[in-house]
Parts: structure tokens; C-alpha cells; sequence
DNA sequence: TATTGTTATACTCTATAACTATA
DNA sequence: TATAGTTATAGAGTATAACAATA
């Protein structure tokens, strides 16, 4: 079959190649952690505060540049599947301080693995020199261009 | 500030480097092509029917891997906006024949310029032979991934 | 009876703003 | 009066399925 690019004659550019493997890397990401029940934001929030724990959700809010409102769900469910813990601040009883359980520990070691799981299979085409190539480019772009290292952007509006 | 990255001490691989600068490089354009008052999925599309006129929606259908039902609203904004119009075939009068006007044509050549713009700063850390290697392993990754050249992966469904 | 395009409906995700409880 | 967290509401975007017109 003829593609459009064929008939065109406009051979995409790299930023149109980056946002088209980006959210294809996205979507195959989002199959592999539905196995461990788990949305792709609710992995992004994990990672967080398995990183750093015993932050409030505004803080939270403020890193990962998303409205508190929306970091309510995301603790709920993952409260919910106990792989972390709200914990009152007694001197300040407005805030929680949000702390991984023994399970989201363990959860998160199988997050990792599905992760690098996740990146092989994307980078299969590929050799190791080529993949660190890549991420040497890769790294250097998202540093340029101002995104928070660790950080899924899609937590933050426009 | 700490980021997320050096306190976990867990470097992301490609795969989410790629799906942050994508989804990060997706908004951008988004912003960009807003001011044609266009949507991406909306330019999408017209640069398909400029680059292959005369398709049904049934075909572009399948070939952008969306439902019809999705293409409908499309069709329907851009021919309001007189970028492209609905023509009877006249042997079997179910179809349309899908064809962009002289004020479309000239539109993908704004679009063009848009994404030249758009390709550039995405890219600004990189110098020119940088980006070439770098277009290089996408087009890689992108061919054995499955990815249709010139299709944005968000048309189609899981 | 099958197919093209359309409409109706519902679902997911998210933001905004109003609300409560604490300070 | 201000702040942390929550709830209520609404909007955008999309898919599924029912539908009308044509074959």
C-alpha cells in the first residue's frame, strides 16, 4: 500500500517522528502496567513518592505541575490497593504526608522491571551503541527544552 | 530543586524519554498549529486528503485506522472552514470523494512552515548532523514498531 | 441483505471552582 | 483570613452502536 508520506514526498520531520513514537511508546507502556492493575498516572505518582517520601500532596501538586484536585484520585486508588499510606501531620493536621506501604516497595520493583521490559521492546530495532546514542540525544533534548527529569509532562497543563 | 530523577537514582531509559519529549513535543504543536485554528487531529487529516484526494471516508477510515464515525466531525470542521470539500461519486451515490480546496492547498503550505518551525525548536539543542542521526533512528525504531510513515498513532484505536 | 456515512449515547480523563476542616 | 485537601460540575475527546440512505 502507498503511505502518505510516499505521496506527499514530505518525509515527516523529527519533532513529527518524536511525538508519533512517543505516543505509540506510550500506549504499548499503558498494555504492560494494566497487567499490574495500574494506570500510566498512578505509575508516574508512584515512582514519586516511592522517590521522595513523606511529601504533602501539595507538594506533590507542585512538582509534578498537576491541580491538587487530580492528585486526589490518583491516592485514592492507589490507598485503595495499599501501596501507600496517608499519614497526618500532627503538628499541622491539614496536611498528609504520603508514604509508600511494604507492597507499593515491592510494586515498585515490578514496575522497574516491566519498565526495562517496556524499553527493549521499543528499542528493538537498535543495538546497545545505537540505544545510547539515542538517549545521549534524547537526554540532552528534554533537558533544553525545560522538562523535569523523571517527569511525564502530561501532568502538566498548558 | 531535587528532581525526581536524582532521588531515586533510577535514570529513565529511551522509552520514557521518548514518550515525555513526544507527548511534550505533541502539546507545543498543538499551541503552534492553534493559531491556524486547526486542531492536530484536524491537520492530520488534511494533509492526508492533499497528499491522496479523491478517497472515501470509508478508506481514509482505514488508512488512519480511526472509526468513521470520528472522521465525520473532522470532515465536517474543515469543510465549514472551506479547507476541503464532500464530493458525490456519482456511480454509487453512498460515497463521498474527498478533496481539498485551493484555500486547503494553500493551508498545508502554512502547515508546512508551521512544522518547519516546530521541527526546529524541538530540536534547538542539536546541532544540524545531530539531528540527522537522530532522524535516522527514529525512522529505525518507527519501521519496526509497525508505524504507518506520515500517520500519527493516536488515530488508531487499541 | 450489505455498505456509506451520520447521529445518539456513553465513557474516560481532566480542569475549575466551590466547599470543609484546620490553622 | 489563609491553606490543605476534597467534592461537584463541566468540558474535551473518543468509541460503540443504532440509524438512514443507497446499493
Amino acid at each position: 500500500m502507498d503511505t502518505v508520506r510516499e505521496a506527499s514526498g514530505n518525509p515527516p520531520g523529527a519533532a513529527f517522528l518524536l511525538a508519533a513514537i512517543g505516543a505509540h511508546a506510550t500506549a504499548r507502556f499503558a498494555e504492560r502496567i494494566a497487567a499490574l492493575e495500574l494506570s500510566p498516572p498512578q505509575t508516574g505518582l508512584m515512582r514519586v513518592v516511592v522517590a521522595t517520601p513523606g511529601r504533602s500532596q501539595q507538594e506533590l501538586s507542585e512538582l509534578l505541575g498537576t491541580p491538587p484536585s487530580r492528585l486526589v484520585g490518583l491516592v485514592d486508588g492507589l490507598a485503595a490497593k495499599g501501596l501507600l499510606e496517608r499519614r497526618r501531620n500532627e503538628t499541622d493536621r491539614r496536611l498528609y504526608a504520603l508514604h509508600p506501604t511494604a507492597a507499593g516497595i515491592a510494586m515498585i520493583e515490578k514496575i522497574g522491571l516491566v519498565g526495562r521490559e517496556h524499553d527493549d521492546a521499543v528499542c528493538a530495532a537498535l543495538d546497545d551503541g545505537e540505544r545510547a546514542v539515542l538517549r545521549g540525544l534524547l537526554v540532552r533534548i528534554a533537558a533544553e527544552q525545560g522538562l523535569t527529569p523523571g517527569v511525564h509532562p502530561s501532568y502538566r497543563r498548558i
